[in-house]
RNA sequence: GGAGGGGUGGCAGAGCGGUCGAAUGCGGCGGUCUUGAAAACCGCUGAGGCUUUCGGGUCUCCCUGGGUUCGAAUCCCAGCCCCUCCGCCA
């Protein structure tokens, strides 16, 4: 059911929707394009049925050219305002939200949210110090030279730091492929029709980075590439479902958040993050949507982090997901959770975008995929959490047992070892 | 960056500006034959919209968007993508 169709068959349905996300969207005016859209088409279909008749056959006389020609004048004038309304219709359906499944819960926003689980925070044995500290005390993480180099919002691991997260990515890779996920490795720069097809444009223009000239942009996640690797394909029987994971830089302009968060690496303009796509049939999303989350908090519990696990209320859910969970992990420093993961349903709305189907048997007929995606996981707020709950008295961070080997053995960074 | 060539139905591949939604082959589906299968032969086989007294009717789609024309898959312009050669380059 394409925006359009639920428009035409069930605007309150569509108006509700909007109300509950606590999103604007023409819908009048979408109603109203339409209906003139209709009318004109019916009209422009009789004077291409004239004109056909008249041209089937060979030259006509000159007499039926002229006349025809006047008819020509007219489908030319027709079709150019059908396509105008048609365009400027389409343009704003772009800005209809998913629909919302019932079992979402009510609510404005992410305080409406519904717990799902919550871990005691882990005992310290000592007072707790922010990541910034303690990053730069061990010498493993320099904000200033972040800054320095590419402005505010920008920062740069070094020495066991940077190996740390280089750790991370690899090991949540190897998870997901342990789960059976196909690693991708896609650009990080994508072109305008990938993010219409993900539904990250228009509504997250003002987030994204972009090459004007050449018109492309910075990815603000692996989502547009894991989604747009299917545009315009069919699946055959059997075919489904396909698990994708991916590593990629994530591009944010952030310019609605300027002034939040601004110390340490919460919340940045460039981070790394391990992203999660699965393709499967419109029965199975609801069940990939639990496995997904299951995925996101299987990380935190292989390192042993306090995780909380929410699902998101109407008003908390987005654009283009109709039903969502959240993964955080215990900041103790921060006192706060930290949001890792977001695991989106997104139904059938960016394989509409995207022209993304299968078939049920050989043969039959061609139905939108469901598509979801999930973090797996972000990766500042997962160095955050790291640091933070695995700092000791002696200043040293200890390294999480699962991530050892993929250290070469290291079990800590010690005060010293690096310096800024 | 420079010079050429090209984008047609699931695939391959034709297509003097009119009777082309598009030859032909392959693939797919159904049938004949066969113990069964293969081979051979026969028939069918793109998608979407609007409408329907459900027999059908009609429009759109030959990369995309403009233009020329009574009429465009066919001609012109722009864009995107692919290929070949040259240059540059991690």
């Amino acid at each position: 059911m394409t925006p359009l169709q639920r428009i035409r068959e069930d605007p309150d349905e569509v108006r509700a929707t909007l109300a509950a996300r606590g999103f604007d969207a023409p819908l009048e005016k979408i109603l109203e394009l339409d209906r003139k859209a209709r009318e004109l088409r019916r009209q422009l279909e009789d004077l291409n049925a004239e004109r056909n008749r008249a041209s089937r056959g060979g030259p006509p006389s000159d007499e039926v050219k002229a006349r025809m020609r006047e008819l020509g004048e007219r489908i030319k004038a027709i079709s150019g305002d059908l396509n105008a309304l048609e365009t400027e219709r389409d343009e704003k359906l772009l800005w209809i939200p998913n629909v919302i499944d019932p079992r979402v819960p009510q609510g404005k926003d992410e305080n409406d949210n519904t717990v799902v689980r919550k871990d005691a925070p882990k005992k310290l044995a000592v007072e707790p110090r922010p990541h910034w500290e303690i990053g730069e005390s061990l010498g493993i993480l320099d904000i200033p030279r972040g800054t320095k180099l590419s402005g505010s919002r920008f920062y740069v691991l070094r020495g066991a730091g940077a190996a740390l997260q280089r750790a991370l990515i690899a090991w949540m890779i190897d998870l997901k492929i342990e789960a059976g996920f196909t690693e991708i490795y896609p650009p990080s720069v994508t072109r305008r029709e990938t993010l219409l097809g993900s539904a990250h444009l228009p509504h997250f223009d003002e987030n994204l980075y972009r090459d004007e000239d050449d018109d492309i942009w910075l990815v603000p996640t692996a989502e547009p590439q894991l989604v747009g690797l299917h545009r315009d394909e069919t699946f055959e029987p059997g075919a489904l479902p396909k698990r994708y994971v991916a590593f990629t830089p994530c591009f944010r302009r952030e310019h609605m958040s300027a002034g939040r968060d601004v110390r340490g690496i919460k919340r940045v303009h460039w981070f790394d993050k391990v992203e999660m796509v699965v393709y499967c049939a419109p029965e199975e999303s609801p069940k990939w949507l639990e496995r997904m989350t299951d995925l996101a908090v299987d990380v935190l519990e292989k390192l042993e982090l306090p995780a909380r696990v929410t699902e998101r209320c109407a008003g908390d859910l987005g654009f283009t997901a109709l039903r969502g969970f959240d993964v955080d992990a215990w900041g103790p420093a921060a006192n706060e959770w930290l949001e890792v993961s977001s695991a989106s349903d997104c139904g059938p709305l960016q394989a509409e975008r995207s022209n993304i189907r299968f078939r049920r048997e050989a043969g039959g007929k061609a139905e939108h995929v469901h598509i979801l995606n999930a973090s797996g996981v972000a990766l500042p707020r997962l160095m955050i959490a790291i640091m933070e709950n695995y700092q000791h008295k002696d200043g040293s961070l200890e390294i999480p047992k699962a991530l050892r080997s993929y250290l070469r053995g290291r079990d800590k960074i010690a005060p010293g070892e690096f310096t800024l």
